[in-house]
DNA sequence: CTGGAAATAGGACAATTGACCTAGGCGGTT
DNA sequence: AACCGCCTAGGTCAATTGTCCTATTTCCAG
């Protein structure tokens, strides 16, 4: 196997433990059982477990990075791009409920750790943040008013996701998440609210 | 010193310590460190890491009960004592925003190391649900909705707790506040919405 | 005082951690 | 066939983990 599979199936590999089990607590032997590789084979690829914290992050960034690229395409309007952005909790519910959500999961650890690729994660947030601004700017929103709009969105998201895998409750994501589609159509029309 | 003072001391330490770095990576040297104690004599007070945690949960727990007992004799009525609620995020902004909340983010790493004890700790978050859905009741809301409307205002306050530790952003827990804020005055009345 | 329980100190223990090295195997080029 | 560079396996290393034991001290009751 070429290097570059190896690599990526490591990185594959770390990510998903990194979400199901936390940066902490996954060794370097439960990646190498999960790639199937021996320990000692994860020096030429790997010098150090942060370094594959970095190709995780920048994994999940440029995951991100072309998620929203798509629903940009895709959407037929940018209240369809934000819809889109909120259907993830439901499309994603039952890893969310076990493990919460990764990005807000991840930060969260990172910052505990005072670890330095805290600020890099926290990129994923803004990477969010800047599209969900863009879109509601699109709407007709002035700057700061789409930028709140913004985190407040991706507020109500995370609140839902920590909720959702403390209280396992199937209904109340149903019920937040109708709640934020009303929220999205009520900031359809600026002129709609004061 | 006797046993239940240092037994105190060491549960002290341990929830300041599980909350600013975490359960996983916060050692018995740690704690002991903390307590000046030696590592040996912690085993005489607690059996094991686990112990010590129920003790933390418990601990949070009481303390949660108290302080949410001392809310219901303050406030003047039941919205007041729901801007109780709220204002923690304000109380404890600089906590927050290096550690996030204490609950939400020890519930997130139990439900990933599997930990038997997540439900205890998702305790916690029952404790202000079941708190919050009485107050709303109390304003004259039916049982259903006022349940939900504590679980809504639970979800955005976790949100914000993320998002402010995640990007350090103060403008952005003010604004959040003060919408929640807005968001009780608007449902002080039941029939004030549809 | 003094005896004994309560409390503490300091270390030992196996297991696991991240980090690191070296010997060898595989595949293609010459 | 001989070679060489990419890749892999397995093992070593010190440090740290949670757990556990045994001396020693502290303190109060008699």
């Amino acid at each position: 196997m070429p290097a570059s599979d190896t690599r990526a199936a490591i990185v594959e590999a770390a990510d998903r433990l990194f979400y199901e089990t936390g940066f902490a607590s996954t060794s370097f032997a439960d990646i190498a059982a999960a790639v199937k590789l021996s320990r000692g084979n994860f020096y030429y690829h790997f010098k150090s477990k942060d370094e594959i914290l970095a190709a995780v992050i920048a994994l999940r960034l440029e995951r991100t990075r072309k998620l929203l690229a798509q629903w940009e395409d895709e959407g037929d309007d940018a209240e369809a791009r934000i819809l889109s952005f909120v259907g993830i909790l439901i499309a994603n519910r039952t890893k969310i409920m076990r493990f919460g959500c990764p990005v807000g999961t991840l930060c969260n650890e990172l910052a505990k750790l005072d670890h330095a690729a805290g600020a890099d994660a926290a990129r994923l947030f803004t990477l969010f943040r800047d599209w969900l601004a863009r879109q509601f700017r699109a709407l007709g929103h002035g700057e700061d008013e789409a930028a709140r709009l913004a985190m407040h969105l991706l507020a109500r998201s995370q609140g839902v996701a920590t909720l959702a895998s403390s209280i396992g409750d199937d209904a109340f994501i149903d019920a937040e998440v109708a709640e934020m589609r009303s929220f999205v159509a009520i900031h359809r029309c600026p002129a709609a609210h004061a």
